[in-house]
DNA sequence: AAGAGTCAGCTGCTCTAACCAACTGAGCTA
DNA sequence: TAGCTCAGTTGGTTAGAGCAGCTGACTCTT
């Protein structure tokens, strides 16, 4: 029944055509109009809410939720998590996901950037280059970098899943085995990246990314050993 | 404060090493180790259940969850189904995507399929083979050729993926603008990716499943051209 | 008259208490 | 021994009350 309750309220919102953003019924309003109780509402819109479906805010309102893939990052992190401390490679099959699914999409993007993006792209490298100099490069710049890459691609849905698999492992990384990789090694590669793609050389922008990847995978093998000792098996 | 619980129980799972299936507190005592109401603790577990992190069964307890990327294809789904009734090409979106990705992914395939997955593979096409002369190829068998294929790049969160991808596009597919491909075609272009993934052909794999998605695209094209006069835009 | 402060009213949030419904497993019956 | 029944445990739902955050209109001051 519970289940009910929220596909009921995900057909106001498909049946109103409402955008995100669009205000919902009160809790009081919604009630009446699915009979139910309060409690009922209150967890069927938990649940929504749990999904990016709809947004709470308290004191204010109910809306459709931005419907992001953003529930997506917070699923995979636990997941990842979770497999972590069990003693699983979960870490390091989510790295992987990222490396197959971007290897892939490498080759495609060849000669599709546009000049803007390319400037962009060469901006962020130079900031990339300042901030090696100051000991290590900020976070925020290399998933800039990645989004900025793939958006290329001209697809949005994929744009939003290749950054949700990005902070997802960026969030475990730094949460469980923070070994940050070397910045001058980090520069480099995005720069070969860069220069590849740049160039129209599909092959050598598919085998940087797959050093890129095989750095981090380097850096993260003997961590994730350290902490399998730790943490023990079983 | 829900956010809170939300974490804590998560910490409990986490921090109790717990696989999935195992069993987690019941309500009562989720009530008086957290401190708060049973209201706030079924609050917190609805939206835990959401993100497929546990699992609640009726008069019986509440467990770990599959940590399945199950809820992913629920978002997807509602997103592209949201997205398709406001006049938006949500689910071309969703296909481009699956497109982009399958045909980066192909060329890491050739060569690197295990015998008895080929074997495998030759069993699927041949079933496809007797449902086309019965009309129409069974989704779950075309589900499964792809489940099978993408199992040779050995990584289990992939093979997740993909299938979540499969599964939001065919559920929106045939909820909404039901066309079915020509069986024929359909037959003949799973054929020619076997073949070419068998022969170590990578440009063929590659343009093998280019012209996949490319027939179910020009289907797609024409009939979200007509459910969007039927809908209006705006 | 213009601005800032206040408060009434909505909104969602939490709690208590009671009862309903589903499932399990021990005990009873045949 | 095999099957059934029922009591106990678990989650599901309802009800009513009060708490907490936000908004917007009203009022008081300047």
């Amino acid at each position: 029944m519970a289940r009910d309750i929220q596909e009921r309220i995900k057909r106001l919102i498909i049946d109103g055509r409402l955008a995100s953003g669009a205000p919902l019924p009160t809790e009081p309003e919604l009630m009446e109009l699915l009979g139910v109780s309060r409690n009922s509402v209150r967890e069927a819109l938990k649940a929504l809410q749990a999904m990016g479906i709809v947004e709470i805010r308290h004191g204010f309102g109910t809306y459709v939720g931005p419907m992001s893939v953003a529930p997506m990052i917070e699923g995979l992190t636990f997941r990842t998590v979770a497999g972590h401390y069990r003693g699983e490679d979960s870490l390091l099959q989510l790295l992987e996901l990222r490396e197959a699914v971007e290897t892939g999409l490498i080759a495609r993007l060849v000669g599709r950037v546009p000049d803007t993006d390319l400037a962009e792209l060469d901006a962020l490298v130079q900031k990339m280059e300042r901030e090696a100099a100051a000991g290590a490069v900020a976070a925020d710049t290399d998933r800039t970098f990645h989004a900025t890459l793939y958006r290329g691609l001209r697809n949005p849905l994929l744009g939003e899943v290749l950054e949700a698999f990005w902070d997802a492992f960026h969030r475990v990384r730094t949460g469980l085995v923070d070994v940050p990789p070397d910045p001058r090694v980090t520069l480099r590669q995005h720069r070969e990246i860069l220069d590849a793609v740049r160039s129209g050389d599909a092959i050598g922008a598919e085998r940087a990314v797959r050093e890129h990847f095989g750095n981090i995978r380097a850096r993260l093998g003997s961590t994730v050993a350290v902490s399998e000792v730790e943490h023990g098996g079983q």
